[in-house]
RNA sequence: CGGGGCGUAGCGCAGUCCGGUCAGCGCGCCUGGUUCGGGACCAGGAGGUCGGAGGUUCAAAUCCUCUCGCCCCGACCA
């Protein structure tokens, strides 16, 4: 068992921060709700973005960089903006030496700033669709600061689109719903549920919010990402505007998304352990590590260059690779270094493993042992990986199907939903008062309007009126 | 902001009720030696104005007052 992790099942919240302590992710910085990226996690955000990047320039998009101070006025334009925002705003009001004449505000998100841009940017239809992302920090003084989850200052990447038409619009909201999904089924190996936010639940100033909604270790709802049709909402406030075919002046439709590194969170509490971290293959910064054992051995020098051209090999062939050859460690000290780590393989090589011809390995997933053929071992990795990646996904299915109940009344989920953690899907014809009641005596929320509906009618769980919609609670981070 | 808990070595903690051989333990770190196929062992060593400021006392980590900060649970959220 691993010294220094609670117990996930026992604290599961002090388990969170063990791993992310012991596994050198992240560390916190002297600012309340600031945490300072530790190398090893920003390596994992670096291929997360990476990997994202990839799938929004595939989609038609551009990078660009918007400033992270944004006069306090533009905030104040869109009505539901400011309320969403306003509380948890930092304000600039001083700077070189004197008061600002306008207070700055330091971006909780670029949606104002960006649509004083594009006003200026389109003219014509012709303009049309504009397809920006920019990969940024944001600041958001939030009430309850969690590392990853919730911090103070956090970095993401928000895509912003100006187009045509509302249909336009919506389909460039759902695509990129899309591709969060994708991406976090493929690449993070989290399954999600797409789905819409309710009104209560919908981003301040969005006609409609589309939400990724993953489940998390304890049973918890985390929303993975977000994409909003913005509608007209910005653009009449920011006067974004273009003529069309016809020399008529029309206002843009939009959709902003979102990633954040929240996603680092994500992957510790659906992937994460009592030994540590788990990282999928595509995302772990180091894929593989050869470990030389036996090192008092005579045949140890052989071994240890046996061991080397191994990890050159391997990193030949693309795979992330690292040859522990610290010395004076018990080979035991470095397996669990690589454990907590999360690292998928590790590729033990001693003299009885040379003798033989092979090599043996472990894998983070289950902690099995095989013995693979030396002359093999990169191609025998690589198919590793992949079968591990896929493997992750598969699991982390499974567990959210076992913890995803149904509930017919309130009563019923509210008695369940203590002892059971987890997804619940519900026929659902509630208002925002109803919500409110439910959390209020739950704590859990609404966390979509899954996109895929099962067909048919039923009565509303809390309402008892007839419905063709189901709604999935939990409670979230 | 409400409710809990806590600030003592890099990390985790004991000591605080009952003031005085209490400046301590484990891990980590440094040196040397022996080890090395699942978190090695022995010996030696470095490291702390006990969160801060006042006060009480012959004497304060310990008692009193004020203050700063952190963590957990809730309201807010990527």
């Amino acid at each position: 068992m691993a010294k220094n992790i609670t117990d996930p099942g026992k604290d599961y919240a002090r388990w969170y921060q063990d791993v992310i302590r012991e596994a050198e992710l992240a560390d916190s910085a002297p600012v309340r709700g600031c945490m300072v990226i530790r190398p090893y996690g920003f390596a994992i955000w670096e291929l997360m973005k990476d990997d994202l990047d990839a799938r929004f320039k595939e989609t038609g998009h551009t990078n660009a960089y918007f400033p992270v101070f944004i006069p306090q006025s533009f905030i104040h334009r869109e009505a539901q903006h400011v309320e969403g925002f306003s509380p948890e705003l930092a304000v600039v009001t001083h700077a070189g030496g004197r008061q600002l004449e306008e207070p700055l505000v330091v971006r909780p998100t670029s949606e104002t700033i960006i649509n004083h841009m594009f006003s200026k940017w389109i003219g014509s239809y012709r303009d049309l669709p504009m397809l920006l992302n920019q990969w940024a920090n944001v600041v958001r003084w939030e009430l309850r600061p969690r590392a990853f989850l919730r911090t103070t200052e956090f970095l993401w990447q928000e895509g912003h689109t100006a187009h045509a038409t509302e249909e336009e619009a919506r389909e460039e909201t759902m695509r990129m719903l899309g591709v969060y999904t994708d991406f976090m089924h493929r690449t993070a190996a989290i399954p999600v549920i797409p789905g819409r936010k309710t009104d209560r639940e919908r981003f301040a100033g969005a006609v409609d919010t589309y939400t990724i909604e993953a489940m998390m270790g304890n049973g918890w709802a985390l929303q993975g990402g977000t994409s909003h049709y913005l509608g007209t909402n910005f653009a009449k406030v920011f006067d974004t505007t273009f003529l069309d075919r016809n020399n008529q002046r029309q206002y843009v439709h939009q959709s902003s998304w979102g990633v954040s590194t929240r996603l680092v969170g994500a992957v510790i509490m659906a992937h994460g352990d009592e030994n540590g971290l788990r990282l999928p293959p595509k995302i772990a910064p180091v894929q593989a590590v050869v470990v030389p054992v036996g090192m008092q051995d005579p045949r140890a020098p052989e071994v240890m260059e046996a061991a080397q051209a191994l990890a050159e090999d391997l990193k030949a062939r693309g795979v992330r690779v690292r040859l522990d050859d610290r010395e004076n460690m018990s080979p035991g000290f470095k397996f669990n270094h690589w454990e907590v780590r999360g690292v998928p393989v590790r590729l033990e090589l001693g003299p009885r493993d040379l003798e033989a011809g092979q090599v043996t390995a472990a894998l983070r997933i289950d902690g099995s042992k095989t013995r693979i053929p030396l002359s093999g071992a990169v191609d025998e990795t690589k198919a590793l990986l992949e079968s591990i990646q896929e493997r992750m996904l598969r699991d982390a299915r499974e567990f959210q199907e076992a913890r995803t109940y149904e509930a017919d009344s309130f009563d019923d989920f509210m008695e369940r939903l203590p002892e059971r953690p987890g997804f619940y899907r519900v026929w659902w014809d509630g208002s925002s008062d109803d919500e409110a009641r439910i959390q209020e005596q739950t704590s859990a929320t609404v966390r979509c309007i899954p996109l895929k509906q099962p067909g048919g009618r039923g009565k509303c769980f809390i309402t008892g009126r007839a419905t063709s919609t189901t709604a999935v609670l939990a409670r979230a981070y």
